[in-house]
Order: C-alpha cells, then sequence, then structure tokens
DNA sequence: AAAAATAACTTGTATATACAAGTTTAATTG
DNA sequence: CAATTAAACTTGTATATACAAGTTATTTTT
C-alpha cells in the first residue's frame, strides 16, 4: 500500500463505478445505509461522508425514509462540474491534438483572473490544444499553469492524454474546485478556423480557475467550445 | 416557534451573513471549529455540516491544520450556483418586469427536458420575465411551472419579485439543486428587441431543471443572457 | 373489503469521543 | 543567534450511539 485511502473514498469509488458501469441504473435504489455499513464494516456517519459525496457529484439524489436514487448519468458535456473533458465525455471518442506544445511565456497582460505575486514571478506554462468528438472539433482550449515545480513538463507528449492525468500521476497534484467565469462571444478568425464554424458564429468561451491539493497551486483554462450541435452540461 | 430549525442550519446561515456583510473579509479565519462549538453549545461534527455547507456553496475553503478562509465573494452574475438571480445579484440593482404573465398553457413539444406524464397532464403554467440590472436588460427568461397544487398562482403579482421566494413563502417549495444545459446562440429577432442587442448577437442560453424539496416536484427555465458587458459566474 | 393503526424500515440530526495529520508557535539545543 | 525539537494548535477521519422524521409494509380493526 503506498498510501491509506479513506473508508469513505473507497466506497465512495466503488459506488461511482458500479452506477457509471451500469450495475445501478437510473431510478434504482443503493442498497440502504445500515447495509453498506455492515458489507464494508464502517460506520453509517463514513457510509454518509460517501453518499454525501456522490450527492455532490449528481450521481444520487436522497430521499429521507425512502433511500439513495440512482440518477440519470449527464448526457451532454460535463465540462461545468470538476471532471475534466476527457472523462467528461467518456474518452472513448475524444481526440486531443495539440496546437502550440506546452513552453514557458510570461503571464498575459490583464490575465482572466487575478494572480498573485509568486505565480507572476514564476512565469507560465502555456499549452493549447484541440479536442475533436466524434471527428468534429468542439474544445479550443489554452491552458496555463504556473512555472512552479513541474519538472520536464514541457517535454512531456500531451497528444490524446489528459491534462488532468499527467498532472495526478506525475506530479500528485489533484483538481479539488475551482470558478468560472461564461460568455457568448462572436468566433474570432483564428477560434472559427480550428472549430470549422464561420467568423462570427457564437461560441461559448469559459475562464476557469482550478484549485487543487497544492495549498495555494492554480492553474487556468481559456476555453471555446462549439455548442452548435451538443450543449454543455452541468449539474448545482 | 413554527418548526425545528437545524443547528447546522443555524450556524450556517449565521456564518454566511457574516461573510456577507464583511464581518469575515477575504483571506481572513473563521474562528476555529472548537472555538464554534463552544460559542453556540453544540458539537464537532454538527460544526463541521455548517462549514462543509459553507464550503459547498463558495464561501470558504479549508486548510488541514490551519483553518476556514473566507474565499472572496463572486462578482460576476451567480447565475450557474443555486441561487435564483435576485439573491445572486444582490437585488439591489436589479429590476423585474413582467412580459407575459403567470397562465395555465400545454407543454411545448419536445421541451427541453423529459418530462413525466404527471406533468403533461398537468399543464403548465409559464411566465416570461425581463430582469434588468443597472437598467440594462440582461436576462430574458421564460418559466415553467408543473400546474401542481399551486393555488392561486396565475393571479399574483411578480413583479419586483423573486420566483424563489414566492415560491418558498407562499408554497413551501425550495430549490434543492438542479441541472443545466448550456449553448451559445445567436439572438432571434425577439430575443434581440428585449435584451437591447442586434439580431444575431451573440447570447447566453441556459436551459434549467430545478429540483425542489416537493418531492417530484420540479420546474424549468429558459434563460437567455446578454453576457456582452457581464459574465455569468460560478463556482464548481 | 376497506380503512385505520401499528410496526419495520429508511434517512436526518446530534452527541461524545478518539486518534491521525498538517500548521504554527514556543522551547530547547548546538 | 540559528537550527532543531517539542508542544500546542488546527482540520481530517472514524467509531459508537441515540432519537427524530419520513416511507413502506403489515397487522388490526371496522
Amino acid at each position: 500500500m503506498a498510501q491509506t485511502i479513506p473508508h469513505y473514498r473507497k466506497l465512495y469509488e466503488i459506488l461511482r463505478k458500479h452506477i457509471v458501469d451500469g450495475v445501478y441504473k437510473e431510478g434504482d435504489l443503493l442498497p440502504s445505509e445500515n447495509e453498506l455499513c455492515s458489507v464494508y464494516n464502517i460506520t453509517r456517519p463514513t457510509v454518509r461522508q460517501a453518499l454525501y459525496a456522490l450527492v455532490n457529484d449528481g450521481y444520487i439524489k436522497k430521499q429521507q425514509g425512502k433511500g439513495s436514487i440512482v440518477h440519470a448519468l449527464p448526457k451532454g458535456i460535463g465540462i461545468l462540474s470538476i471532471a475534466g473533458t476527457t472523462s467528461a465525455l467518456g474518452g472513448k471518442n475524444l481526440e486531443t491534438r495539440i496546437i502550440k506544445k506546452p513552453s514557458v511565456v510570461p503571464w498575459e497582460e490583464n490575465f482572466f483572473f487575478k494572480l498573485s505575486d509568486t505565480e507572476i514571478e514564476s512565469g507560465c506554462i502555456k499549452l493549447v490544444r484541440l479536442r475533436l468528438f466524434n471527428g468534429k472539433p468542439i474544445f479550443y482550449d489554452i491552458n496555463y499553469l504556473p512555472n512552479i515545480n513541474l519538472p520536464r513538463f514541457t517535454s512531456r507528449n500531451f497528444r490524446n492524454k489528459s491534462l488532468f492525468d499527467i498532472l495526478r500521476v506525475s506530479y500528485g497534484i489533484e483538481v479539488k474546485g475551482g470558478e468560472q467565469k461564461i460568455r457568448a462571444i462572436r468566433a474570432s478568425a483564428e477560434i472559427s478556423r480550428y472549430l470549422g464554424v464561420q467568423a462570427g458564429h457564437p461560441i461559448l468561451h469559459l475562464e476557469r480557475k482550478f484549485d487543487t491539493n497544492r495549498f495555494g497551486y492554480y492553474f487556468y483554462s481559456s476555453i471555446f467550445c462549439n455548442t452548435e450541435n451538443q450543449a454543455v452540461f452541468g449539474i448545482f
């Protein structure tokens, strides 16, 4: 065992996987809290912590007196929640092209989120990608990561790989939440070329700040999204 | 006392109010969990339940070993979270005009969320509003409520009143969460007229389904938002 | 057979306690 | 004085328990 994973986290992962795999289907009831207690040999507050996380992530709904009801799996692009695009789309029909390999650059003037002095001094690793779903370009995203303790990051291969996964596996950085600003804009000439739409076409623009388990370490994405054929989906 | 409000809920409201009122400012630490225990005479799990709700709503962040750190208050329009538009904008500079008074109509064909048989049979109360922020039209929203046990709803006055508040105060219906689909679209002739933009102007379109404390009762909003001057904001 | 009361389940709230793990401050040591 | 160590704080995880409140199934009564 590398490190101890909390019991509630393990149960969360188990139940989540069961729901995603269809063991429990939409409208089904999960085993009652007391059943989960005896099956996994943990106490009810711990079970409830796992269930509460599932509620938070939109997998179940709870009803007093009845139980934990499995929620319909999101059908659109679940980019609004905490998941990265790869897991949001299932990864199957997703292709990622690198438009600009990661390189260290100074931060842009008037960055869309307020930066700390440390972040500004460290410089910024910029990575530009195009993501295609079923062969059609859907996302054009520019990613900005403070250049703090990310050895060999710029020489990594990102093609068809999840940024979230690389950060987690190689650097132990996990995304815990964040904030975002959303606008509808006209596609610029460059964006329209990449997304395969006419210039001036309405585009969804998301500016996101990701909060991580590494204290004080944030990273940022500016995402241009063609929502003509597929809406962006979220729960709240 | 009308009904018993849970202790954790009371503490949540107290701390939330203090943060909003500026008693605790951005970056400040809330009193420690043990301090809150002794001040309010409750135990730590109860205190933690309140703090966890504050984390969930984006008011604080927690750091192990340090404490509960007050988060910056959202500056954009916090419509993506659970709050209704009124509370999201502070209500101060918000004006609500009724475009179409609430009336019972059949549900539209191909409604943007799947409806149950009960919902379809009951019919739909439709209410169309225009919401202005600092005198400028920002939201054009169409609200759809299943016509189930909402006495005198169609004869109520909604001008400059919060739909959420009316549902809560008059009918005991509280919004608990929901799901939404987001797109960038071109403004239609009608929308552009109401929002004061040129036809074809990019508009943010949100289709939302609200989940309530009344089991099985949902209501729906289709919101057209001019994000030219103000982005829509959300935490996740 | 239908209605009402009861029992058996479910989740919601709350207490009391314990130790682990991360952060800060104070004391000790060199 | 500087570096290290220890203590005192913080939040994180977990157990064990109790009763309230909502839902469903059963039993009893009418």
